[in-house]
DNA sequence: TGCTTGAATGTAAGCGCTTACAAGGCCGTG
DNA sequence: CACGGCCTTGTAAGCGCTTACATTCAAGCA
């Protein structure tokens, strides 16, 4: 058995059973009317020779690949990895593999990437939020290829989506800060460029601020990449305003971990001096001292059902065009009333 | 041009253009001996046609489907998807894809995803570790797949990798606590079982101890699963000890946050009262109060050079064996003499 | 018994591309 | 001017599988 094992075919599987080659690939795909004896004669067969399918020219015959596509701005973003992992795993159940492309927020990058994808033969797509160049659909719809965006949801966007919205928790938590007396809020966020999840946040707590006859002023509102060391240098870009906040909401836990260790550096004691809030909820942030109030986002979740979903697309179901999951406030420590002795 | 454009071929292109297929598919494929003008004008056709090719075709007929695979125990760690990352954004400069699948340490699912990967044709295979069944490495050869391992590097292996020695840091990590006087050592690491890695780290910390004539008692090194809530239960557990450790150990940052979180909610100063070490040198390490020491991973460095090596080894050349990169110890603030004054 | 029916299996025509080989055209050289 | 050789292009044979269609055969029924 020490041959190499490219060579064998199909056909030699046949032979060696005694049976045609479309006997085989029945038996290969588990198609209907196949007689016990024959089965086992072929596996028999299959074992006998350690034959392998190729993969290429099933896929070029029966027209699938068995291989669903994924553009992600990033791995290198604990949520989104996240969801990733599970989605792959749940693919697996399906009996389909993941092919993922990264294209870090630059849309035409993200564009060329789903070229690059179809060309491959995916049988499907997901994508993240709906941020996309227009000609991103008309390829997807144009050539019929079963398709979703995730993470973000809003009502009236032209992409199918499984999703949360990202505006109104971010609203409930500038309501939640504004609740507790705190009028000197300042933000910051992830940029906005390509990313509409991060344009909803900021929205929201533009929103409800403004609502509230307390809009924040644009130089109290800060865009830094995701990172922990950017959490932290705008922690001390923002303390050095007069006066500096008494609130920061960030628009991802990452941010609001730079934030509140800038603070445990610098002595800013949370939520006496200073309340944080942060976006994802990640395992972290219910063990940072004060746990930190954040919204858990669904990531998991997102991940499992897009699966779920994207396969039943693929097999010529049509689910429901949006499907909107819940994106809870978890208040804990990490915000508290406004300290008016200090 | 609204018709669907997934009937649109590659034959269609040379009629339009009214060249041969051949040299249609000469210029796709950026074929030598091709003239100026017959180039521009398949272009043009493409273009007006708006032809793309297919990927399960041309894998057939080459023989190589432009995507390789890599076989991950989970996403869900930030240093791997920080690995990941790396890889897939160099394959693509090489104009490779990632196929991706995650196996949860079970070697046995391993195994049956890296058959499933071979299945799908890919032109090459990057593992993790050494740690495979070890049909896995006869799979790979009788098919003469080029692959290489990476994260960890030992000198003996049948392996070819790209990696780093994770006894050695560890080793030393130990040897640094030994020398600031402490004595009272424990150990949080993660499950060995199909980990290699883990199980290498764990290997340094022993083997330096024992050498110091302290070697730590069996009940002082726990075992638990990759996360932040683990290495806060496993603070917990340790401190229930008496005596307590004087310096825990901890397999990654990740644990290592964790008991570092539990620590200052119980009050318990580091490295005052406790020292901590981690192992990664995750983004947050610095930025904890007080920074954490531990070990600097080259994790985009592996990336980037997986995907070349990889690359060089389907094109034909045969790079070294095993290519060992550096992993610094970090030693930072979470470390101290041992406080005799407690 | 003879016919219908449908399950089990085989035959062979693709799937859309690459590439070995053949052929044609042009050049420089003797 | 004839010829070898190289560059360019075309022809057509696969690549290894799936599947529509054809065929066979046994069972069921009147």
């Amino acid at each position: 058995m020490n041959k190499p094992l490219k060579n064998i075919l199909l056909a030699d599987v046949a032979q060696e059973a005694g049976v045609s080659t479309a006997s085989v690939s029945r038996v290969l795909n588990r198609a209907p009317h196949v007689s016990k004896q024959l089965r086992s004669r072929v596996e028999t067969a299959i074992e006998k020779l350690g034959y392998v399918p190729h993969g290429s020219a099933r896929a070029l015959a029966s027209r699938r690949i068995g291989a669903i596509g994924a553009l992600v701005p990033t791995l290198d973003n604990a949520i989104f990895s996240t969801g990733i992992n599970c989605l792959e795993q749940r693919l697996k159940h399906h009996d389909y593999r993941l092919l993922i492309a990264t294209y870090r927020y630059d849309l035409d990058d993200e564009l060329e990437a789903l070229h690059t994808l179809i060309q491959q033969g995916v049988d499907g797509m997901v994508l993240i939020g709906h941020d996309h160049r227009p000609s991103a659909l008309t390829t997807l719809t144009r050539r019929q290829l079963p398709f979703l965006t995730c993470w973000h949801s809003i009502d009236d966007a032209n992409w199918p989506s499984i999703g949360f919205d990202n505006t109104a928790p971010a609203h409930a938590l500038a309501e939640h800060l504004l609740s507790l007396g705190h009028r000197l809020l300042a933000v910051v966020g992830a940029p906005t460029e390509g990313n509409d999840r991060a344009r909803a946040r900021l929205q929201g707590f533009i929103q409800a601020t403004e609502r509230a006859g307390c809009p924040i002023p644009p130089e109290r509102i800060i865009t830094v990449a995701y990172g922990i060391a950017e959490g932290f240098q705008a922690f001390e870009a923002l303390m050095r305003l007069k006066p500096p906040p008494t609130a920061i909401l960030c628009g991802n836990d990452i941010l609001a971990f730079g934030v509140m260790l800038a603070a445990q550096r610098a002595g800013v004691r949370i939520p006496d001096d200073l309340s944080v809030t942060g976006f994802d909820d990640l395992p972290q942030a219910r063990f940072m001292t004060p746990a930190l109030t954040t919204v858990a986002v669904p990531a998991a979740d997102i991940g499992h059902q897009v699966a779920d979903a994207l396969v039943a697309r693929i097999a010529g179901e049509t689910p429901a065009h949006r499907q909107l999951l819940d994106a809870p406030l978890v208040i804990r420590e990490s915000t508290g009333p406004l300290n008016t002795t200090a």
